[in-house]
DNA sequence: GCCAACGTTGGC
DNA sequence: GCCAACGTTGGC
């Protein structure tokens, strides 16, 4: 049974297009520090997951494309290295804190800029969407994921 | 284990 | 740059 997400992504960190130039259209999920959302990660997904990318910080935040999870988690490698932004001096090879997907990009599509997101009712539910959500990495259900989908067609 | 202070996220 | 929301830290 597919699952699928909403994964946050800085386009000045790694954009869709960044992700769509990498090795095999997949970058590993680097820097997520929250625990929430690397449990999601770790416990939670599986391979052939869909994703939403969506681009936030930025001047147009929204999706920008399908992508999917690949393999299994495994540990984020900036957690142990001191020159990463990432760098966690509590974890270790024997103990890493932080764990991560690799993530394959399915297609490019237009953006569905957040603010549409917003005045579509079938979206309301989405956890992005609610007040005060900061969460990275979001569950997304069946049922929003066939809205989402239908709007990028249209 | 409480909780105030502090830091971060991220839209606007 | 503002600020609401909320996670984390650390003193007690």
């Amino acid at each position: 049974m597919p699952r699928y997400w909403l994964m946050k992504s800085e386009p000045g960190e790694a954009s869709i297009d960044d992700l769509a130039r990498a090795p095999q259209r997949t970058l590993p999920w680097t820097g997520v520090r929250n625990y929430q959302a690397r449990n999601f990660m770790r416990d939670d997904m599986r391979a052939g997951d869909g994703v939403l990318f969506y681009h936030s910080s930025c001047a147009e935040p929204g999706v920008a494309g399908l992508a999917q999870v690949v393999g299994r988690p495994y540990p984020d490698p900036t957690q142990f290295d001191p020159q990463s932004a990432y760098f966690d001096p509590k974890a270790s090879q024997a103990a890493p804190r932080w764990v991560l997907v690799d993530v394959k990009l399915v297609k490019k599509t237009p953006l569905l800029a957040l603010a549409r997101m917003r005045r579509e009712p079938q979206l309301a539910s989405m956890r992005v969407l609610q007040r005060g959500n900061r969460l990275s990495i979001t569950p997304v259900t069946a049922d929003e994921w066939r809205a989402v989908l239908a709007l990028l067609d249209a």
